[in-house]
DNA sequence: TTATTTTTTTTGAAACTCAAATTAAATAAT
DNA sequence: ATTATTTAATTTGAGTTTCAAAAAAAATAA
């Protein structure tokens, strides 16, 4: 059964010490239990004991002395790791037609990428589930893997969802609304399952895997068929008061606006979501001229003055919705992400410029604005740093008692 | 000196069990032993054994034998609550023509209240300080005490600030920008002192004073002179990455809208501020018919179509606003604060209901809007909450390795 | 070899916390 | 009145967690 992994409160504030040795050594890859004390804060003796903990519990392991930063002279440092075989761990990501499979060890290391087709649209939960089962099986079959073997399973798909409960409000990939999908999932499969929006997971990947020195505050803006958002406060998710997060996608950036797909009018969504724009470019020329963004923005490089001014507005509208997250929030960092970002319209420097324009100037830095263009395969990568949190945070927990 | 108060980041989220035991006291106001072991979920033996810490270092007290929920037999409860002479507590509140000054007790108790005028306008740092010292003396005085009897002050003033240094961005009280007040005060001054933004204050009351359950996700909005902002995640104030919080007021509404006083266009300021509104309501008139919003609210009471018009669109940008933030924060309230809401064109029944509206719908129930139409007094008020909440953590810090 | 340096581990004590037992202080029952 | 019962608060003893200081380990420099 798919296991709730929901915390107490405090509990989830207050981060143990044996969480905050293990965070430090995936957050490093490789480091030295002196170091681990210097960046934690916890007495030498205190890593020393907690180390010991993981070490028996398997979740972590000794590397060859310490290359990295050696002093002249003196003991050497032994470099910690995590150990990729502690666990194997599947992320998945739902888009609209297909299901891309990932499955890494412990480290986030890739073991399996695999894709399957999906109908596309809003599939019936049942079909759905049984596509997932399909996908996460030719996975394992794929590694050579036995479906028991995974830890746990997460999956990532676009929408409204609270992640605590595993229920989806409202998904893409879903033909049903207010489903307790962790349940129905857990008919079919019997591995830890953690299902969350897709742009919280590039959230977690970004936590987990990236370059973030101390990059507590982020936010990650989406741009994919529609808009999406993950914040992150304190180097955890924020998750409003009702679970289900930030509505990115449909904040308001002009009065009695554009139609959205939601019903409510001058969405950001309505000028920015590659459906807004086709409506808009093929309203405006009277004919079905352009089928997809591509068209659209090569009639743009072609001198096409329609889709210039088509594509331009949705860039300032952009500017103007980031600026408010910016004025809102003040964000250390700002991520963008998705394959629509390949086009270059919201992510240029125009549109970077105009955002820094729009935002309350203070002494200080303004947040750096990253783009990435990534692939399915990175959204599931995302998930899968999703699942390899909680079952670090289980197993971790799990390491209590020990005699010394 | 002034002291410095600024917490380690994992201190400021791991509250201790004195603090939590302190914090169910005040929230409770009065409660016995059994019961915060119940809220706390502290055990009854800790829950002991840290009331009678706290009694010993006077900052709470027993009070005879709770009535409030006695249970037919048995021992009977023992309720406790804040020491209210353990500490003296001073509040200010800067606005433009005056300094409101709030001298209570360590349990909010008023003692002495008291205002002073101000020139008006910006001021030299020295000529503020000096009229602080005034304020703060004066109002000593009224109630017979001395300066030094005073635990701490702090004040609230419109601007962007950092309240953990004490530094001010930008002030519409002071005639210079960026400025590390708090040390500047310091050579006047020799208690303690903390400096904040008046919509983080008014949040801290609430936090302290209000009747709030669990709120621990809500948003604080004031309209006075400029719009400003205080949001407060998990119980806390949420400063951004700059420590100098929300600036809702210069959150875009109309891409090149209105023309704002921080010389940006299509600020939400620029439509509801009150200097926006007469600018608008004279420059369409022609003539400069009204001096002050009370003048333009009557014309609009008697039908004047420029007049209503005007008001209309800055409650429907405000509602605008608002939904932005419910989208991207989704917190559990919304508190409208300020003098300005007396008028009621930001907070009518009809803003509200636009405002949900504009808020993409789960299930679940949309944020709760209150209205305090608060006075001078109010917000020195809150100003000393804030004091009351630092010196609490302060003494309580200090309560440490006590001999049982 | 010996001294020095640096990392890691061991050791002993302090601080917290809680379960269980005990004490305290009331009312209900006899 | 006295005893039983009930509920609150406290004490006790033990388990964890953490750290400072001391000791041990493992290298290089002299």
């Amino acid at each position: 059964m798919a296991k709730s992994v929901k915390l107490s409160h405090s509990d989830e504030l207050r981060e143990s010490s044996r969480q905050q040795v293990f965070d430090a050594i995936r957050e490093a890859g490789q480091i030295a239990r002196i170091d681990i004390a210097q960046v934690t804060r916890i007495s030498p003796a205190t890593v020393t004991a907690i180390t010991a903990d993981l070490i028996a519990a398997g979740l972590i392991e000794e590397v060859s002395p310490d290359i990295s930063r050696g002093a002249k002279r003196g003991r050497p440092r032994v470099a910690l790791k995590i150990r990729g075989d502690a666990h194997t761990i599947a992320g998945m990501k739902l888009s609209h037609h297909a299901i891309t499979t990932l499955i890494t060890d412990f480290e986030g290391a890739e073991l399996v990428c695999h894709e399957i087709p999906l109908p596309g649209g809003q599939l019936d939960p049942d079909a759905l589930c049984e596509k997932i089962v399909t996908a996460l099986d030719e996975s394992c079959a794929q590694g050579g893997l036995e479906r028991q073997q995974i830890s746990g399973l997460a999956i990532g798909m676009a929408g409204v969802m609270d992640a605590d409960r595993n229920f989806v409000y409202w998904s893409s990939s879903l033909n049903v609304r207010n489903i307790d999908f962790g349940s129905y999932l857990a008919r079919y499969l019997s591995i830890p399952v953690f299902i969350d929006n897709d742009a919280n997971l590039v959230a977690k990947a970004e936590l987990l895997f990236g370059e973030g020195d101390k990059r507590s505050n982020f936010v990650v803006v989406t741009v994919e068929h529609g808009v999406g958002m993950g914040i992150v406060i304190d180097n955890q998710i924020y998750r409003g008061a009702r679970g289900c997060g930030a509505e990115f996608g449909h904040t308001k950036v002009q009065l009695e606006g554009a139609l959205c797909q939601c019903g409510q009018r001058g969405c950001l969504e309505a000028y920015v979501g590659d459906y807004a724009l086709l409506r808009e470019a093929n309203v405006t020329s009277g004919v079905e001229r352009h089928k997809d963004l591509a068209s659209l923005y090569a009639a743009r490089e072609a001198g096409d003055i329609m889709a210039q001014s088509t594509l331009d507005r949705a860039g300032r509208m952009f500017a103007m919705g980031l600026a408010n997250v910016v004025n809102i929030f003040d964000p250390q960092m700002i991520l963008l992400a998705g394959a629509q970002l390949a086009f270059g319209y919201l992510s240029s420097d125009k549109v970077v410029h105009e955002m820094r324009r729009s935002v309350l100037q203070v002494d200080g830095p303004l947040p750096e604005v990253r783009v990435h263009g990534w692939g399915n395969k990175m959204w599931a990568k995302g998930a899968a740093a999703h699942a390899i949190e909680e079952i670090s945070a289980l197993r971790i927990r799990e390491v209590s008692g020990h005699a010394v």
